[in-house]
DNA sequence: TTGTAAGCGTTATCAG
DNA sequence: CTGATAACGCTTACAA
């Protein structure tokens, strides 16, 4: 039952030569000959050597710069989030030697976002986490970075192209689709739904057409639904204004039997904001994220559900993966899809408390 | 922003003192005059020491050894999640020195709990997992460990009174809301719903009857769901035997507006399979457990719904939380309430996923 | 191509 | 009471 954990020593002597000399082939070091290689390789391959990893990390007394390029949160909550989850990976991982240095820019400024980038050059870093919100101006700088070198892994949008180590994030389409389900389900008859944009700039941002995309496929693969459900999309401006409102006027008086509307950004708020202040036309609501502003909505039963995109475990597991690449010598999964959770009043306390 | 990391050498050069004592007042051992001991210990406050955990357990080569008291995963696959959880968190702490030894005991069988209980005792043990389901046969058991002051920790099933470190699980009130949320969701118009119990001993497993109250609340406490929602409760037995699908037949031809049923266990399968050979009545059913018959009833959409009790998170964390207490000294919470996790067709993959 | 020895931060033993 | 010192398993010069 209990292995007598064995040592880089014991191998050692069962090769019949010096420590030093397995720890050379360990780690293709070269300067063996080819022989013992062959021989020490064996004999690690039989008597299945784990390596201390806490022995290494306090042998190697060396440090890994990691820089997390990433949205200002004190201008968005739902980026202090992930803040939160890196900070909370960078205290895990401390003492394994990891430090963490976060470039934050703000999301509504492209230039910042460039100068971020930019200034993460000088720093000699050993591995990146960014989200890249900013498709085109992020692309040259994936290049730079695979020129030299460096892991990077992506988290919060995906970008196929980038050869990133990883991507941390969610399903797009499949969360589309769940929100579908959410509208659909128990809608007594047929009816319009109306999926809502409130973004800046929609184009530079593939993963709110792919929760569409998720949506509309909910209705139209099944055929009973296809012919009984109408999706329309709209893409709202300038929330808080009063030509916001009047867009969402427009569209009612339009679809008169719309049932509900699927927010596919953290904005929900700003429709349940509308909802309240129109009269009751029994519209579902759901989207993402759990602000503040989102959960009082949802107190109040405006909106429904939540579909929780998890911020902080995006950036909590995107650190841990490139800790695993760097420091544990692990291989890491191309992309790590985080649960769609979905979240209503009554188990939203859990989800906040797990957020420790 | 880079803090020098300080060592007990640093701490021992500034007191003019020898490593040696100030590692013996770090750890209580006596031996060291007043006098120095403060001045210790105010160097350790001000320079904000934070002892180096791995460094320590290479340094101290001791093991903890840890004993999982759980029900027989070949039996129930509901178990089996908690063993792989257990095992999951066995391999990432091994390296600290903890080994776990399972204690696995048929879950039907109240005798081979005891036997198991007691074969524990001669190990030898610094903790103890364990998921009481015997109520009454494992309140002794916790006084005895208490009386030898081996800390154990409770999942899946709460007891209070039980002294234990810690308690891992659901809140079982709040999940029965959960699940009136969901069988009322969309619902047109008042009708009655059935609470189902298939156990084999209801009243030594009080959080079903949690599970109960909080379905009764999620109606009761809403003025306007009250008087048109009905909650029945029903505790059935010999899943699978004819006189289990008699007693639903009864139950339906009774309350012809049945519109729902929440399992309170993992067996909604057998429920489904009921409603499967039945003539359509359109009847919700939500249940709990990613169980393959499970899941394949939520594919066919005759279970709407699955709370994930998240067994193998419950293993985990369980021996986390242990873990924490014995080799890295950390203070755990008296509870851990894992997320109520709602899973449905659109996003079951990822939190299959998940469980890897 | 190979072996040796010092060092990482901590614990634990043992002599003063 | 106190201070050296070996050990934990591994890395990394450096010497042979």
């Amino acid at each position: 039952m209990n292995k007598p954990t064995i040592r880089i020593k014991d191998i050692a002597q069962k090769a019949n030569v010096s420590i030093g000399t397995v720890d050379r082939v360990l780690h293709n070091r070269g300067r063996v000959s080819e022989e013992v290689r062959v021989k020490i390789l064996q004999i690690i391959e039989e008597l299945d050597y784990q390596p201390n990893m806490i022995a290494r990390t306090l042998g190697t007394n060396r440090t890994y710069r990691i820089a997390a390029l990433i949205p200002d949160g004190t201008i968005d909550p739902y980026w202090q989030e992930s803040q939160n989850g890196i900070e909370k990976a960078g205290k895990e991982l401390q003492i394994y030697g990891v430090q963490i240095t976060q470039y934050r820019f703000n999301q509504h400024d492209v230039q910042a976002f460039i100068d971020q980038a930019t200034a993460l050059a000088q720093a000699n870093l050993d591995g990146i986490l960014v989200a890249p919100v900013f498709y085109r101006e992020s692309l040259p700088f994936f290049e730079q970075w695979h020129a030299l070198s460096i892991p990077f892994v992506l988290f919060n949008t995906q970008i196929e192209e980038s050869n990133s180590l990883s991507y941390i994030g969610q399903d797009a389409f499949q969360s589309g689709s769940l929100a579908g389900k959410l509208l659909h389900y128990g809608q007594p008859e047929g009816c319009t739904f109306l999926v809502a944009h409130i973004a800046e700039d929609i184009a530079n941002s593939a993963h709110l057409l792919g929760k569409e995309k998720g949506f509309r496929a909910y209705f139209s693969q099944q055929p009973a639904l296809a012919s009984s459900y109408k999706v329309i999309s709209a893409d709202l401006k300038k929330p808080g204004d009063i030509s916001f409102f009047h867009q969402l006027d427009r569209l009612l008086d339009h679809y008169p039997d719309m049932k509900g509307i699927f927010v596919t950004t953290s904005k929900a708020y700003e429709i349940a904001t509308y909802l309240q202040h129109t009269p009751e036309r029994n519209i579902r609501l759901v989207g993402y994220d759990l602000l503040e502003k989102n959960l009082a909505f949802m107190e109040e039963g405006l909106i429904d559900f939540i579909i929780n995109q998890n911020p902080q475990g995006q950036g909590y597991w995107g650190i841990q993966f490139l800790a695993d690449h760097l420091v544990f010598k692990k291989k890491v999964a191309l992309r790590k899809n985080l649960p769609l959770d979905i979240i209503t009043r009554e188990n939203l306390a859990y989800y906040l408390e797990a957020a420790q």
